[in-house]
DNA sequence: TTTAAATAAATTGTTTACAATCATTGTTAA
DNA sequence: TTAACAATGATTGTAAACAATTTATTTAAA
């Protein structure tokens, strides 16, 4: 067996998804092609396909001949990012409802996000709750089993944690555990009104506990921060 | 004034999405890099660029060692194209109609294309008509001033036309010029469950008109398609 | 004639080298 | 001291060269 060599650009793109997830890359740090490629042996042209990929997805902010800086969301950009989640999310939970009407659905993943969190919460690991609790987002919309909607959703999860990092608000808990569980209940009492009016209302608290007055500044250091 | 070298991927990308809108580019057709290279002036890694971008937005079908092809929706990928619309362009309503309620949009550019979609049809350019129409859709999320909306929708118009041309009935009219009126007309009376159920309505029209009994058989050749 | 194998051609995948641009540092003059 | 400018270094942008793979063609055998 060869040792593979790795030039999968996503990969790539993995690495800084996950990283971004796990609040690890912090808003505005610049990365280089040249930095990527000495840590991880991916040669450059392999990084920049995989940064290409997360400048379309709005994860990366690119500037000609700058490179890329992982993305700072604005005020603005924040309030938009959850508006469409808000459209999407919503559409989520109406096809989950119906899928769950006709037995089509399987709680498994979900369930076991579920207790994951509880784990976090009650342990106080704040860090690794964002991270399940964007997995958690992220595996409802798979359950629908509709690729382009995932697609849609898939660059806004990150996107949400970066602007819950710059505008975070120690005071409120962000993306609350029991409002998950809450959510998952009333799909699976097939009650439609609930469930809906749950995730609406679970995003608008998402915004309402960031603090857009207490801006986080910007740490242009990125050494050892995936994995 | 020197010769601008073309050098934008994103030239590219346009370049391909509009030749899908106008129905010059047909599902199946295989991209060669070297002859996009040759035909239109880019250099192949700015073609390849370009071609990866439309892998991921899920117009070209990539496969490994053998390029890309334009896409050739399925059936069930059909059908999750226009939930995803569904849901997608449903919330676009619900935001359009709030807007307007606080006379914050401009119809401008909607009222124009409607003026030329009625044109089209009347003249029966059918080719033109399909163009048109996936604009006003596009316009109408554009309208929205939410990129974050756009972006996820951007790719599904494409890919319906696509669908469209895969399993068109020649005998039932897709995208219907009046249905795109009456949704207007609702959303410029503030009637939002009238233009809601419009917009949903019009989107199963959509998908009934097409014959999925019926499939058109793939061409291969790609010469002089663009522009 | 048909099939299979071998060769040749064309296309894609990847890296490397070079060009262009930007950021930083250092110098000089006001 | 500060500001403008010049030079340097580092990083990104692009294209061309090479490698790997697939497809097409030719050749040979059944």
């Amino acid at each position: 067996m060869s040792i593979r060599i790795k030039q999968n650009p996503e990969e790539v793109v993995d690495l800084v998804f996950e990283a971004i997830l796990k609040n690890r890359l912090k808003p505005g740090v610049k990365l280089s092609e040249i930095s990527f490629q000495e840590e991880f042996g991916y040669s450059r042209s392999v990084v920049r396909q995989g940064f290409d990929k997360l400048v379309d997805s709005g994860l990366l902010i690119y500037k000609k001949n700058q490179g890329v800086s992982v993305a700072y969301p604005t005020e603005d950009e924040t309030k938009k990012i959850y508006e469409a989640r808000m459209a999407i999310e919503g559409s989520v939970i109406n096809i989950l409802v119906e899928k769950h009407q006709q037995n089509e659905l399987d709680f498994s993943v979900i369930d076991s996000l579920i207790l994951k969190e509880k784990g976090h919460h009650e342990a106080k690991e704040f860090d690794e709750l964002i991270g399940i609790s964007c997995h958690f987002h992220m595996s409802l919309a798979e359950l629908c089993g509709n690729k382009f909607i995932v697609n849609s959703l898939k660059p806004l999860i990150p996107l949400s944690t970066l602007a819950a990092t710059v505008y975070s608000d120690p005071n409120s808990s962000f993306c609350s555990f029991a409002e998950h569980y809450e959510l998952i209940d009333a799909v699976k009492s097939n009650d439609l009104k609930k469930a809906s009016k749950s995730m609406n209302r679970h995003l608008e608290h998402c915004v309402e506990s960031l603090d857009f007055s207490n801006k986080v500044i910007k740490n242009n250091s990125h050494s050892h921060i995936f994995n």
